[in-house]
DNA sequence: ACCGCTGTTTGACATTTATCAAGCGGCGGC
DNA sequence: GCCGCCGCTTGATAAATGTCAAACAGCGGT
């Protein structure tokens, strides 16, 4: 494993703070893999053989149900995915494929487990990152049951132009049938939404979004720290 | 604080495990308190004094968002709720009511933060308790996004029914109204759901439920454990 | 036993969302 | 440069869900 990879790792929260013996025993049986797009990396129902961390590319974790499927969460460099799962070495409840050439760190769950119970500062890190998840997902519910699916996308575009320098143009940064299911709603609906959000200040070419009247979008869209706050 | 109220605070698995003395120290300043139905314990937003844990009766937790409401979830005995907001010192985001004569226990926050911190046995619990509480709330969220309101509802009964002994007749255990806001659906619509499912093997009468064909009921709602399994 | 409150049910209707089918348009391969 | 593929858009329509209003039912208080 490359040396630059491992800094990588070394730089999330969750890792910064051990000691450095018990990285490199997190490291030791560690190896990166660099998969094309398209590759399904976790089955849900499956167990987890390795904590995944995304250095580069992107990963969508999706749920199916009677021949249903839709999009959970997109992980991007540098996060990690299923921890959850790989403490607990319970069953993932997603899948995971990767969208775009990815590199991504694995690293045995045993090892995790082990250094989990000897290090403690690990031990608080991983306590953070679950709280951090488990609101990130409970503010996914509130959006879900709260909003419409209009109100969804606005709130949306505003979430990710503020994570992306809060400039009034940029690219959406997924695809549009991505986009949608990771909303909750079918690529039509999508397209329709958009269509809608141009009286409300969006304008929507492509992949390139503008905000055209940030006010009126924000007066529309009414976000609330306490949903789209990625920080809270 | 009553010796048996600190007993059956001992008995969760968050707190089971850690020695007398750290027990104590989040107990000398704890208090319980009986509040009547109906009383807002939380209110999203603001900041954690407390851990709160029922001993008895039930809270429900909701969440706002511009002038909506929609009940997340019911915590019941014994079980704790706002453990991550607690730990971490973030806002809440849900809001609590009492939902009928509640006893609570109430851990100062500043304490639990504390004993986090020194106790090893503790922490690793607490990490235990919000990986349960992270599948949970996606589990929910998986739940909203792939089925239809009728299925949700279907797969609710055959989950409190399995939780309440799996006999064929149980109580809902929750005013109808609620239901349907934690299902994600109008009264209205629960009303409907609940005749709906009458073809599919469910007679329901006020809070009482029957399941008079549990295989039609089964194959009509398919629960899968990566849903359905409160144990996963 | 009656009254009145409150939660539930029902029906009619509106809105939202999904589905199906067709057309459009950009992009890569030939 | 052209063709064909794939994803996006659009329109028509259907299904699911929400809203509003009224009727109903159970229950506690008097």
């Amino acid at each position: 494993m490359r040396q630059e990879d491992q800094h990588e790792v070394r730089q999330l929260p969750l890792f910064s703070g051990m000691t450095q013996e018990n990285f490199s025993r997190l490291m030791r049986a560690a190896y990166v893999q660099t998969f094309p797009p398209q590759v399904e990396l976790l089955r849900e129902g499956d167990r987890s053989d390795f904590l995944h961390v995304v250095i580069e590319g992107s990963v969508e974790l999706f749920a199916t149900w009677n021949g249903r499927e839709t999009t959970m969460s997109v992980a991007r460099p540098v996060s990690t995915f299923i921890l959850a799962a790989t403490i607990q070495d319970a069953p993932w409840l997603m899948s995971g494929r990767t969208l775009e050439k990815s590199r991504i760190v694995l690293l045995p769950s045993e090892d995790v487990r082990k250094v989990f119970a000897i290090d403690n500062v690990f031990a608080r890190a991983v306590v953070s990152e679950l709280a951090r998840c488990y609101r990130g997902v409970l503010k996914d519910a509130k959006n879900l049951k709260l909003r419409s699916s209009t109100e969804r996308l606005a709130n949306y575009l505003l979430r990710w132009q503020k994570a992306h320098g809060g400039g009034a143009r940029f690219e959406l940064g997924l695809e549009k049938r991505r986009l949608a299911a990771r909303l909750g709603m079918t690529p039509e609906n999508l397209s329709r939404a958009i269509r809608a959000l141009r009286e409300e200040g969006v304008s929507v070419n492509g992949m390139t979004v503008e905000i055209t009247d940030q006010a009126r979008l924000s007066a529309f869209a009414r976000p609330t720290p306490l949903i789209d706050d990625p920080n809270l």
